[in-house]
DNA sequence: CGCGTTGGTGTCATTCATACACCAACGCTA
DNA sequence: TAGCGTTGGTGTATGAATGACACCAACGCG
């Protein structure tokens, strides 16, 4: 089992999350619960890899994905473990796969194999900071969206209720955001202007 | 050369930094100049592999360590390159080694190999935005250490002059000083109050 | 046409960040 | 031993950013 020739040299792994109402990971039912994990192949590269092994499992792709820290892979069988997360709207992962489902962060000691606990808690980590800084929140919306909407993100992710007006303020100041011209009318209240982010890509990645 | 069996699967680099007067790195002369390089021995573990890396380049062991991030490595010859930055004081890095010594980050085009010189870059973005809500200036300085060597880690860092009194306010305010009885006599001036660091681990380090 | 629901707006108080100048304690040297 | 040069150490006043807070608007539905 531990034999080094044998060995898949490197592992990707992929936590992926939307927002469906609560902040949700992608989780695979088989046995305890796992992430989407690929071997990385001779020449492949190491987002490519994570790539493969979220579209294998899924079939989901063109996800925003970021790498999140690299793990040893020693109780996993394998030298080294690449954790990247994913980020993507609910309404672009048409999941019909068996085996393939939803899962609360909160829950992931029990709903998942240990090695990748970390993973998902990390990840909840990162995105907590990084959603003061950088424009990820965006990623969970449609191209074009409602401040309802936005909030509504900030608030999942952040764990806190924010005040509305307070909100508006912060993104109309962050010029992220460009106002279009239309409207979205969606249940039996006033109609939500659309924004949509800014195209310039926000600085780096890493 | 690209023969999968013998490729080494993965390699760790790491960047070390410390203050002298400026910022530098260090900085293995040897061809057109390379950061320490690992080799993951079978069951070693990834940090472990970078620090072997650090000690069997230099001697130097028991720094501060941080994973940077992990690039493919096929134009290294490898399946992937863990980088990781790493930190400590001038005083505790005693090079006596052929081919080793610093340099300044701001030359690292013509100083360093080129797959080496975005992990220096990268590391010096790291270092200036984590300043401000992590605690790794300190590891720059001794023990114990005074307000001034401080201020000036956080002016060599973030890269602009600092006010003294505002600074101290900060520092203050931030609770990660303890305040000993002791002072240094340095120059001809006025002694200087010392200050060590708050033992609490602050934190996570991911 | 009235109700329920979400969208949208401004002000005031508090907190935080910034700018700024002087005396203290020492070593050195004349 | 007196003066100078050097770094250590302290408080205040002003502008900026943040947080708390309440009401009307526009629509669908019954």
């Amino acid at each position: 089992m531990n034999d080094t020739n044998a060995m898949p040299a490197i592992h990707t792994v992929v936590a992926l999350f939307t927002i469906r109402e609560r902040l949700e990971f992608l989780r695979l039912d088989a046995e305890r619960g796992r992430l989407p994990v690929g071997a990385l192949l001779p020449g492949e590269g190491l987002e490519a890899c994570a790539r493969r092994a979220l579209w294998t499992a899924t079939g989901i792709e063109d996800v925003f994905l970021e790498q999140l820290y690299t793990f040893d892979g020693e109780q996993a069988g394998a030298q080294a473990i690449v954790a990247y997360y994913a980020l993507a709207p609910c309404e672009r992962l048409p999941i019909r796969r068996p085996g393939v489902g939803w899962a609360d962060p909160a829950e992931v000691t029990t709903l998942l194999a240990e090695e990748h606990q970390i993973i998902v808690q990390r990840a909840c980590e990162r995105l907590a900071g990084k959603l003061e800084y950088a424009p990820i929140a965006y990623q969970f919306l449609a191209e074009r969206f409602t401040l309802g909407e936005l909030q509504a993100v900030y608030e999942i992710i952040g764990r806190q209720a924010l005040d509305k007006r307070n909100f508006r303020r912060r993104m109309h100041a962050s010029a992220h955001l460009v106002e279009t011209r239309d409207v979205r009318r969606n249940g039996p209240h006033r109609p939500a202007r659309l924004y949509r982010l800014r195209d310039t890509q926000p600085a780096v990645a890493g």
